[in-house]
DNA sequence: GTAAAAATACACTGGGTAGTTTACTTATTT
DNA sequence: AAATAAGTAAACTACCCAGTGTATTTTTAC
């Protein structure tokens, strides 16, 4: 019964992802209705039918790949294991999410958007840059345990992941860069996690 | 006699200006000729005059913006200065560059589009992003002369300006953010240098 | 098998857009 | 002061777009 989604399902499945494509080539303005009907191989009746607007139908894209990222990214800290493991994993985790063409899309599809209308993006922002949130949790637990020095846990958390996204999403989104093979995101990776260390590490 | 513009220039110029603002608000796309010649206080017919397609509007001023930044950008490597010092400067001066607003509406009106087509982005990028390549060829000399680690130049270099745009770019970008203060920034001058020293400065 | 729900084609409204043309007026130049 | 260059308003072409209404067919559910 798995493949036998009803065709009000398989109708709607079609228009989000006709939708997102379209999105993610032209822009919000540059897409048209007409289009992402004929994409999805639907009449554009229907697509008015499952959204009412061409911006319920943006914001819903948004909100179904915000969903599907929040969970991929969630670190604790804990007090028993080196800093340098924790960091290495946390990096790690940003670098496969950093890695996948849908996060890549996503960003694509919405920075356009925002970078036009920073106080919107704010909010919205808010609900799917989770990883960085829980990154700041983290550092926050370090400086109370006392192993991070005092500092300001989002002005280094924006460090952190910053030297990650300089070589590793802001050149492949912006200068359609390849993203760096295995051994390069472990460079990128003992990289991040040495110079960050080296600055704010407390010394025993 | 420096205030009398012949009243084709004022007009070109009022033009320009309220293109760029026009841009600025609601992106290329967003944007009508009518609208541009309305704020320009311009008959669209003078518009078309002097620019024969809105695409070519934009890239007069995407040109004009780009050649007002490729000056402000240059540094040459010397040997017998230390090598903090010089990147201090570096730093400092990208820091003052990212500062200025006209410099942040440029990247406003220009990523959103390069976003969606990154492949004409690349080779517009490398006229007004002559900061980066500028720093790549100190890099260079500072490697050759043994003092920076082997490394490759670009990858250090991301890194090195990732670390600046992490807290003094894309934030105010992105979430409106308010630009750090002055001891801020000489905070985020020293952090930078002292994070990327750590990494690839030579131990004698 | 039949009735309800959904999808479809297609025409239509009201509006916007890039770009052009015209008949006319205003600056600039010589 | 006359000739020339440029600016102007307004109408016009030939589109594209978001969104709606409707009559008809297809799918689903009972």
């Amino acid at each position: 019964m798995e493949k036998t989604l009803t065709l009000t399902e398989r109708k709607r499945l079609a228009i989000l992802t006709a939708a997102q494509d379209e999105f993610n080539e032209k822009g919000y303005a540059g897409v048209s209705m007409d289009a992402i009907a004929k994409r999805a191989e639907v009449s554009k009746r229907t697509v008015y039918n499952h959204f009412p607007s061409k911006e319920a139908l943006f914001q819903a894209i948004v909100k179904q790949l915000c969903d599907s990222f929040s969970e991929a990214t969630n670190v604790v800290y804990q007090s028993d294991l080196s800093l340098e493991q924790q960091l290495m994993e946390i990096a790690t985790k940003e670098l496969e999410l950093l890695q996948s063409d849908k996060f890549r899309n996503l960003n694509r599809i919405i920075l356009g958007e925002f970078i036009r209308s920073p106080e919107l993006a704010a909010q919205t922002l808010e609900q799917f840059d989770h990883q960085e949130n829980s990154f700041t949790v983290w550092l926050k637990a370090a400086i109370e345990d006392g192993r991070i020095q005092q500092v300001d846990p989002d002005y280094a958390g924006h460090q952190f992941m910053g030297l990650i996204k300089a070589t590793a999403f802001w050149p492949q989104l912006l200068m359609n860069q390849a993203f760096p093979a295995s051994e390069q995101q472990k460079q990128i990776a003992e990289d991040t996690v040495m110079m960050f260390l080296a600055r704010y590490q407390t010394h025993a």
